[in-house]
DNA sequence: GTATAAAACGGAAGGCCGTTCCGTTTACTC
DNA sequence: GAGTAAACGGAACGGCCTTCCGTTTTATAC
């Protein structure tokens, strides 16, 4: 690693900060089709799906997948990832554009439509499967300190009380959007509806 | 099925009552054997186990299996609604040796046992294969009357209050036994120790 | 521009699994 | 004991995940 043949600058000139070591063009194009593919394919089709259907959506070869995601459960991890981000993002997008209150209110609906869309999700998270079993872990810590942070804003502002805790809101709301039993799409949304209003209830004392 | 070849009387003396069909006696040893392998195989190595697998343990080949349960998830639903059987027979014998709110704690106990051991339904009740879809209702048809009469029993006895619904607590047991998050395999068994405990509150009012 | 080495690609092939099929065996009836 | 339908067992098929390696592409050196 110290000492390669023939590089004695080129993209090297920069580059002890980290391990970055950029991919070639070539291979980060076919990771983000790939990363998108899977992501669509997962959708309409569950976690289930073969890996050729997403390499093919992807135009590239199961070669090139297991290239990048060396097990078929890396590309659902990286997957369900790269939406928790999204989801994080959103946070900041929605304190930026509204009250803390509000930002706080649909920032909640927005966790709950991350967490009823990849239902998936439960099924490989309770598949027993080794390989999930980090994911919790990072869910807990991209997601707390995003609602904490709407949660302060809102509290500061005097518009929802003070005193509840980001992690056992993130619970609750987990376990709101979990069954939707009969197979009534919307009653998560309603009851977390309901659950945020609470919030707001008893605010500026 | 009227008038088959040759068959005057036999085992079809008696049969109108219901289209009952005694098995064969070599296929009726099979079936039982097959169930009591498929409950310790999935019990050791989860639902994911293979076919042949449980058809080496029992000691027959993988058509024998596919002759009694068409598909595989047919042997899994088999084996899950026999538990539940056995949960549900667990009553009348708590019911008859102990008394009545001894009987509903002993079997609210027992039922989170049932639940918690067997997590790796919850794989396949959110796996989405329709095969499963008809499992929770045999939980609720199942178990609710079983739990009605212990707790009908034990309100009459003056020993738990009454107003509580047999399917609000049935739920409620069930969600206090699902995620055993940080690990920790008696949180279960102490929150429901404690429900039951409310129960008994406010009893002989 | 050309040469060269490394990185990345693609798809055939291997192994495991669910399921089917059918020739053989077994249990009942007479 | 003979006959017949039920039941058996395991080879075979198709699909999937994963590996492997010859080929192609990119980045760099000259």
């Amino acid at each position: 690693m110290v000492n390669r043949k023939t590089q004695k600058k080129g993209r090297d000139t920069q580059p002890r900060g980290r391990t970055v070591r950029h991919l070639r063009a070539d291979a980060q194009r076919n990771l983000d089709a790939l990363l998108q593919s899977a992501m669509a394919v997962f959708a309409t089709s569950g976690v289930h799906a073969p890996v050729r259907q997403i390499a093919e959506k992807a135009g590239v070869g199961v070669g090139t997948v297991y290239r990048h995601f060396p097990q078929r459960s890396d590309l659902i991890v990286a997957v369900f990832r790269r939406e928790v981000d999204a989801c994080v993002d959103a946070a900041a997008v929605l304190a930026a554009a509204h009250k803390p209150g509000e930002a706080l209110t649909r920032w909640l609906q927005r966790y709950v439509d991350f967490i009823s869309a990849k239902r998936g999700l439960a099924a490989a998270l309770h598949s027993g499967d080794p390989a999930y079993d980090t994911l919790p872990a990072y869910f807990q810590k991209r997601l707390r300190p995003a609602l904490e942070t709407l949660l302060d804003a809102a509290v500061a502002a005097g518009e929802v009380r003070s005193g509840v805790k980001p992690d056992d809101l993130l619970r609750a709301v987990a376990s709101l959007s979990a069954p939707a039993h009969d197979g009534d799409p919307t009653h998560a949304r309603r009851m977390v509806g309901l659950l945020a209003d609470g919030l707001r209830y008893g605010a500026k004392s």
